[in-house]
DNA sequence: GGTGAAAGTTACCAGCAGTAAGAAACCTGG
DNA sequence: CCAGGTTTCTTACTGCTGGTAACTTTCACC
């Protein structure tokens, strides 16, 4: 779709640069889906129409653009999960909608999903960090306050995020490779698990 | 310290073969321990005193020697958490040793367990998978066992086990780089969340 | 007009996964 | 004893990718 521009070296005619950051990263988007996680940054570059220097000028390296695929990603899937709580309080049943419309998602964006969360081979447990944290933050938060008002301790909210993002992460993958699983019945079972572990120790 | 030895091409003096299979994944481990999960084939077949076709001939390539390493590591990671709880039944006790054992044995292998998780770039949710598959199978039968036990339903195995993989697998790599943090104190808040969770709904 | 900054491309390097071809030893039948 | 096949291993290569240096053209300003 691009037009076959054989666009000479040197500044173009038009003068100002038009192939900012975003493009890139939406044509890393679209090459991604197409060629799955081992998508090149040649590939990348030709998909944005320009040359792999401009690609390393906006975003970076492989990592660098990881790291940017992974920020997208997540600010994604948190918009979608709020959507589906939608501001109600915390409770067993609007937990179980939090993690269909986390599964959707995941499976909505699947090549994406699997080239962010299993992607870079260098820096990896950082990498796949800082894409947990992103939708860890506002969760511990939630769950200090929300254990505060239940008149428990606070203090596990941060181990805890990073536990509920494993879980959903794990049973994500698990999930897209498990066509024939119902959504609703693996969100069912996930967040009666979560909900029970959730509320604390029986008095 | 292998002899500095330029074998020459060809069938060597001995003739049999001595470097099998386990030499080579022993010599990738020492090599994923001294550099990191982005280490080379190549690097592995020095380490082993071959060359990379013989890597090829034992293990096979990358996606391969990564599930070999998989196999390894947990299998490891299973006999120590077995060895934690040593038969007794399962309650509260038992489970925070075992999360305390994995916790414990991913910080010993550490960089194996970053390659392992997060390494290649191919086939990635497989890879994964699989390895989580190793240790999700027993995992599931033990659940199913124990819920039937307490008169629940037992159907929820499959999707709780991969979802205790998937919290353990991503609390460990979060403990791992929080080194301040007191193991015991981590075991014990995530053990917390999982026995309260997998008790099941309050009467 | 000339000069420096801006925007892009070409052309390259190094490293790695994976493979084809060749070389030395060993085995076996005649 | 020796010719030919089999085993075991290395050398040498291809193809691709991440990353970078150097060059080219245009713009903007004095």
């Amino acid at each position: 779709m691009s037009s076959a521009s054989p666009r000479r070296p040197g500044r173009p005619i038009g003068g100002q640069l038009v192939i900012d950051r975003d493009h890139v990263l939406d044509a890393a988007e679209r090459v991604i889906k197409r060629d799955g996680p081992g998508a090149s940054l040649e590939a990348v570059a030709v998909e944005a129409g320009v040359t792999k220097p401009i690609v390393y000028d906006r975003v970076g390296g492989r990592a660098e653009l990881a790291d940017a695929l992974a920020e997208r990603l997540s600010d994604r899937m948190i918009e979608a999960t709020q959507d589906a709580i939608a501001g109600e309080t915390l409770n067993q049943a609007s937990l179980c909608r939090l993690v269909r419309a986390n599964l959707l998602s995941v499976a909505e964006h699947r090549e994406l999903f699997l080239y962010v969360t299993g992607g870079n081979t260098e820096q990896t447990a950082i990498g796949r960090l800082s894409l947990a944290e992103r939708s860890t933050t506002p969760l511990a938060k939630t769950l200090a306050f929300w254990r505060k008002s239940q008149g428990h301790d606070p203090k596990v909210a941060d181990a805890w995020s990073f536990a509920i993002v494993g879980m959903l992460q794990m049973i994500s993958v698990w999930w897209i490779t498990q066509p024939e699983r119902a959504v609703d019945e693996v969100a069912g079972q996930i967040s009666d698990l979560m909900w029970n572990g959730l509320q604390g120790p029986r008095k």
